[in-house]
Order: structure tokens, then C-alpha cells, then sequence
DNA sequence: GCCAACGTTGGC
DNA sequence: GCCAACGTTGGC
């Protein structure tokens, strides 16, 4: 099993959001490190931290798992659809994606500014100056220490 | 294949 | 809203 750090943009889809639904398709990824992730690394049963970014306290805020590996991104063949990209054939799909589906809230939002504050977690890619990467691998040992700040 | 221009991300 | 960091595009 693997961890992974997913982020989203409360604006646009939430903890809250993930929770009414059964299942949810983490579509619109359009960065080939994340879509390698999700197509070649990502298994059912894999641990998600869900990350709220771009918003007023940008943090974790509660844990999702993995329902459905990787498959193609049907938004990237659709023209109408926001994520549309023409360059990607359904013969030869470019975007891929997993489903998710709600597991928790946290307790709390363990917040970007404290994960920055524990030196255990320097090597993290999230708490890496300029990371704009919205799915990213999170080492057992890293996840375990993060639930212990709960 | 280089690299300038441009668009996007996302913390602040 | 600002802007640094980064990825992508496309001319050459």
C-alpha cells in the first residue's frame, strides 16, 4: 500500500464535496508527474492525505482512498469540458485518472505553516519551495508522523 | 535542442 | 492581488 498527497481547491471541490458523493473521479490532472502517479503507482486500498490549497489555511484536512486505478481521463476527449485537450486520442490516451473516495475528516486542519515547523518533514515535496505539484508520494513514515500531530 | 515568452499554481 | 516558481509552447 502507498500514501499519496492530493490537492484540491476547496473553491472548486472540498473534503465536503468528496463526502456527499460515493465515489469521485479525480479528473482535470493535466501535468505529466502527477498523471504518471495516478496511471502507473497509484492501487486501490493507497492512503490520501486530501490537501486544501489556495484558500485562507492551505493544509490537510482529512484522508481519502483509492477506489480505482488508473484509466483514462474522459474530460481530455470531450470538447466541451473545461480540461478538453485535443491532443489526447482515445486510442492513445495522454490524461489519466484514479477515483477517490472519502475515508475521514481530521480531528483538525494540520496546516501548511506547521507541517513547515517539524524538521522531520523538511524532505517532504509539499513543504519544498515552489512545489506546484498537485499529486505527490508521501513516505509511511512521514504519513505516521503527521497522524500523530492530529 | 535551445531558450524566451507565456500561462498556471498557490502561498502570502 | 501580487509575484516567484515552474511547466509548456513554439520559433529558430
Amino acid at each position: 500500500m502507498n500514501y499519496w498527497l492530493m490537492k484540491s481547491e476547496p473553491d472548486a471541490f472540498s473534503l465536503d464535496d468528496l463526502e456527499a458523493v460515493a465515489q469521485e473521479p479525480w479528473d482535470g490532472v493535466r501535468n505529466y508527474q502527477a498523471r504518471n502517479m495516478m496511471r502507473d503507482q497509484m492501487q486501490v486500498g493507497d492512503r490520501v492525505f486530501f490537501y486544501h490549497s489556495n484558500c485562507k489555511v492551505p493544509g490537510i484536512v482529512g484522508l481519502a482512498e483509492v477506489v480505482r486505478e488508473g484509466y483514462p481521463d474522459p474530460t481530455a476527449f470531450d470538447p466541451e469540458a473545461n480540461y478538453y485537450d485535443p491532443k489526447s486520442d482515445p486510442d492513445q490516451p495522454r490524461w489519466y485518472m484514479v477515483d477517490l473516495t472519502f475515508k475521514r475528516r481530521l480531528k483538525r486542519t494540520i496546516s501548511l505553516q506547521e507541517l513547515k515547523e517539524h524538521p522531520e518533514l523538511a524532505d517532504m515535496p509539499l513543504v519544498r519551495r515552489g512545489n506546484r505539484l498537485s499529486v505527490m508520494p508521501v513516505s509511511a513514515a512521514d504519513w505516521n508522523f503527521i497522524l500523530g500531530l492530529e
